[in-house]
DNA sequence: GTTGGTGATGCATTTTTTGCATCATCGCGC
DNA sequence: GCGCGATGATGCAAAAAATGCATCACCAAC
């Protein structure tokens, strides 16, 4: 899109800070670069960068004039995914901004199912926790987030909603493993895993287990699933996930706890879930912008993860 | 805006209907104008326009890119204003579609009065009728419409309304001046000058006169409510007109139809309203289009007139 | 000071855009 | 049927704009 080369190029000086450095990136001068950003601004008539000794920086009429930016390019996006809609297929790019727990099990095969129907849709994950996702759908860096923790910002629309029940997972041979629900107390003297303190599990964990005071033996803190289930084949410990992360698919077993193990995942572990009395259900949040109109693609790719979810989770969704 | 010129390039070509007389308009040569279609088009991957023998004609994917050029250019409007807004002075261009009534007395002492707080702000007035004021509401020509009449299409918001009772406009000399309320029956046998059918005003008053079956003495039909009064000045005749085109401010007696007069407005002619069980009141809505993030200058506009009327009219004035 | 980073600017070069002349096509009227 | 007048498309040269190089001025950190 050539009409849209400098606004662009406005964007990269921006993230970047720099002109030079937004340059390199952009394989021109910076003279060059340095001339179209003056030239935008004296049609704009105000400066939209202050310049620093290291560097500019967005002045507030650059902020919203970034902003307006973005929208333009989201814009552009949903308006060519819509006119290639017109000739038969459904092409376009989804961005997806996800926890690692949706991104594990879940979203592989939410993705792969829809590009079998619409294979000239492509896809772009970026993992991260609940802030910044919000701040990349504000961004427009992504177009949906799913995200296992609280909403905080008031521009961000929740499509729907995902009750999870944080479970327990064990070996199989492990002395809880007999329970249907794990009980806050049970993990006294237990060698637990924890995830990191940013994410939605942690957070949850974190209320539930200092409030009752019990002597927790914490052995080690990830932020990868599968770091921690390898780790379970070589010392027996326990770690904690929520169902999307477990059990992409087949049922509601996953939910109520009445699973026996995670079959077809690890045969070696199985999940338990915590007694919902000592630890509430956490949210998953299938989120994107408030005001926003998707591309076709990443619309029809929303319908479908909440179609998905219902079928899976059915009773735990809500919209 | 030297970035968007391709795209209002678009813009013209559509309106006009040929690449050649739009490059006339835009002082280019019709070869230039031709190839920077032909690249845009390009750039979007399928052509925008049907080529005809005698010029060209949007095909669907081109009304879905023209619709979005003109958002474009409507919110980089708003951006500009909200950029200018900065720096002290509220700047920016207004654009309002109206019926005749509203644009008589109302609009230009509320436009007058607006522009002595903010000089820097250009207005933009077309006179038209409802359908055409929500087309110019959704083509982005207009910010701002007040329609006298139903509104049709599911993509305008009504901000404000204003319910109005049909005057009668009769020399002050006239047998039916002396009575406050003017009945359709005493209408049998007097000389009316009805507006033109496509106003709001003539519409209700075809339902109500029609459904009665009086006999009518339609001496003229006009849609200037200047030549009405006027005319009225040379033979005695009635006509009809709602309080917002009577009087633009100083109370509500107009909608009660209490004022003994028009005062200030022109003396030989008063003002009675039909009676209420005969013609119930029309609304006047005050609308802009739905979704859209209007100006500053727009926005803050339209509050100042909703607050004007509500002045005014006070207890006509829905929200 | 010196060094290494920044953005701004003058000038020659390259790329892009524009305008002219021309072609192919189509509808209209005689 | 056959020009006539209109349309959009295209080859080629001129004009305009964007780019790159070299350089300046500025500032912070060492």
């Amino acid at each position: 899109m050539r009409f849209m080369t400098s606004l662009r190029f406005i964007d990269v000086v921006a993230r970047e800070g720099s002109i030079r450095k937004a340059a390199d990136k952009l394989a021109i001068t910076s003279t060059a670069l340095n001339r179209r950003i003056l030239q935008i601004e004296d049609e704009i008539g105000q400066p939209l960068f202050e310049r620093l000794p290291g560097g500019v920086r967005l002045n507030t009429a650059g902020e919203i004039f970034l902003q307006h930016i973005r929208s333009q390019f989201a814009d552009l996006a949903r308006v060519q995914s819509q006119i290639a809609d017109l000739s038969g297929i459904r092409r376009g790019h989804v961005q997806i901004a996800s926890g690692a727990d949706a991104l594990r099990r879940f979203l592989p095969e939410a993705i792969a199912s829809y590009r079998a129907a619409h294979p000239a849709v492509s896809f772009d994950l970026a993992r991260c926790y609940g802030e910044e996702a919000e701040s990349r759908l504000f961004s427009l860096d992504s177009d949906i987030a799913l995200i296992f923790a609280p909403i905080r910002a008031a521009h961000v629309h929740v499509a729907a909603t995902l009750r999870q029940q944080v479970h327990c997972v064990m070996p199989a041979s492990h002395r809880l493993a007999g329970k249907d629900h794990v009980r806050i107390r049970d993990l006294a003297g237990e060698r637990l895993v924890l995830p990191t303190p940013q994410s939605g599990v942690r957070q949850l964990l974190d209320t539930a287990l200092l409030r009752r005071n019990v002597d927790l033996d914490v052995i080690l803190e990830s932020d990868s699933f599968e770091f921690m289930q390898n780790f379970l084949h070589f010392e027996s410990a326990l770690f904690f996930q929520i169902p999307i992360a477990i059990n992409a698919g087949s049922g509601s077993e996953a939910v109520t706890g009445s699973a026996p193990d995670m079959a077809g995942y690890d045969e070696q572990l199985v999940s338990r879930p915590i007694d919902p009395s000592d630890l509430p259900a956490g949210t998953l949040h299938i989120c994107h912008l408030k005001g926003r109109v998707l591309p076709v693609a990443a619309a029809k790719f929303l319908d479908e993860i909440i179609t998905s979810l219902r079928v899976r989770f059915g009773d735990g969704v809500d919209q």
